[in-house]
DNA sequence: GAAGCCTAATACCCGCCGGGTATCAGGACT
DNA sequence: AGTCCTGATACCCGGCGGGTATTAGGCTTC
């Protein structure tokens, strides 16, 4: 069976995600007629029908997403191999560690002066993270559990954490010493905001649609969402607000994060002698 | 930066593998010099000398091993992506399920028997149940923690237990009750084997060298070779051996694993009624 | 040390395939 | 019916991947 080459999955990747082969040729580049042509071998090459083209445009069908994802995956791979090999021949290159914004300053200063080797910081918004090191854009990430997908990677925790909620402080929540999940999940006038899912669309909900953690600054700031964080996240502290600790909700570990292979021993290292020995220090 | 094709890196991998220009041009099924110019091509886009040409033949640079392990997930990736996307076409078919010779027969009994899905089983060496988890031959599988990788995949478990010595009965060690791992590890005369690393190289020690399990039971057969396995092994227990429990080692977890987006909700929500509910049943 | 070999690299040609433009086909709006 | 949008088809061309023949260099071998 001849392997599919990653031409075709770009291809492919354009025209499912544009669902239009003409915008997606003209992303590629090239024009829409050969586009097709090399769609139209894709499938007879998998002898599987990957869009239903229609009138007014193409539908991907069950097997098309199926290849959505997997070629995604793939593409990632064949770029994190060239990255990943070019940076194997440059030794003096420092690691390249991505966190999102917001983030505890405090624990990654730590971090970072407790790494000998230089380390160079790559911010970037929710849920990139994990793209980022697949992809070879960066070699180790700060990352959350249970929030952040850490599927494929090898972790060292750092530091376990309880969460609370944030809510304006004229609020009869805000008064209280702590609630639980159940009552800050269902706050009237004050829903919880909704975030993307992977394929950028937004599950049903009252809450207002983030995707940036500016936009939710902005929406607490307004007092219009609650938001239940990990304790240490002050960043999100205003005058106008207050914490309230939420008992039941689950312990957020914020973790160290990479691929397997990453050459990011000596900040590992660093991380355990400086985390695991006292972690309540912070 | 233009991408990667996939033909450039199975040359490579073929090249790198072989460690010889014709040798791998053979086994391409083409000749020998449009693959040196594929391989001086690859160089010269990565920017990066990936080997050295040498009289005899080549040898990988540090750059070229980066490259050689990247290569190979990303053509898993690639491979993976074309399979699944076939099958998902095909929804008739049954979940593949692999796992290794020598597993509990009677927990994987217990799973088939659960599960209503049609679930074929596919047997390989030890080791090899996460590259055909990778590359998309099988949907799922039962492995081991800590002793399989299960870096990158979803995992349900299944069962835990304690792990047994199998030594010689007429060994001192075989009237014990119980012993320790610093015991077993160092046994005068009966060594522990050892098996290859990821790359085919062995670790040095005074052991034999074993690639698969049959040429390990020959060897504890013949006494040659003493095994800490997990308790439930019964297929190696003859009469000439005696199983000691190992009171300090880790405990072995046997794991469903499968790569996420698998189609195993069936099968994984069969083994958490079976197995989670009375898991000392067995 | 010249001959012979084994390696990878170079030279050169050819045919295929990926890309281009022009055009067609068909449904949905006018 | 005409128009406009979509994707598919027809056809041509140039580049590149593949082939054979040969070169270049180093080790062995006598």
């Amino acid at each position: 069976m001849d392997d599919l080459e990653t031409r075709e999955l770009r291809y492919f990747v354009a025209v499912a995600e544009e669902l239009h082969f003409g915008r997606a040729a003209e992303r590629l580049g090239i024009a829409q007629p050969p586009l097709s042509r090399a769609i139209l071998q894709l499938e007879r090459r998998l002898g599987v029908k990957l869009l239903d083209r229609d009138r007014r445009g193409a539908a991907l069908t069950g097997a098309g997403e199926v290849l959505l994802r997997e070629a995604r995956t793939a593409l990632d791979a064949v770029a994190a191999a060239a990255r990943r090999t070019r940076q194997a021949a440059d030794p003096g290159r420092p690691l390249v560690l991505v966190t999102k914004a917001g983030a505890s300053h405090e624990l990654l200063r730590d971090l970072l002066d407790a790494a000998e080797t230089p380390v160079e910081v790559l911010l970037c918004e929710v849920g990139e993270q994990a793209h980022r090191l697949r992809d070879g854009q960066a070699d180790v990430a700060v990352m959350h559990r249970p929030y952040d997908d850490l599927a494929g990677f090898e972790t060292q925790d750092l530091h376990v954490e309880g969460q609370v909620a944030i809510v304006p402080a004229t609020h009869p929540l805000a008064a209280r010493e702590s609630v639980t999940l159940a009552e800050v999940s269902d706050v009237p006038g004050l829903p919880i905001a909704r975030w993307p899912r992977l394929d950028g669309t937004y599950p049903d909900g009252p809450g207002p649609e983030v995707r940036t953690q500016s936009q939710l600054a902005q929406l607490v700031a307004l007092g219009l969402t609650l938001l239940v964080i990990p304790a240490s996240s002050r960043a999100w502290q205003w005058p106008e607000h207050v914490a309230v600790p939420v008992v039941d909700a689950p312990d957020v570990t914020t973790v160290l994060a990479w691929p397997p292979g990453s050459p990011v021993g000596p900040l590992v290292r660093a991380a355990r002698r400086r985390f695991l020995v006292a972690d309540g220090s912070a």
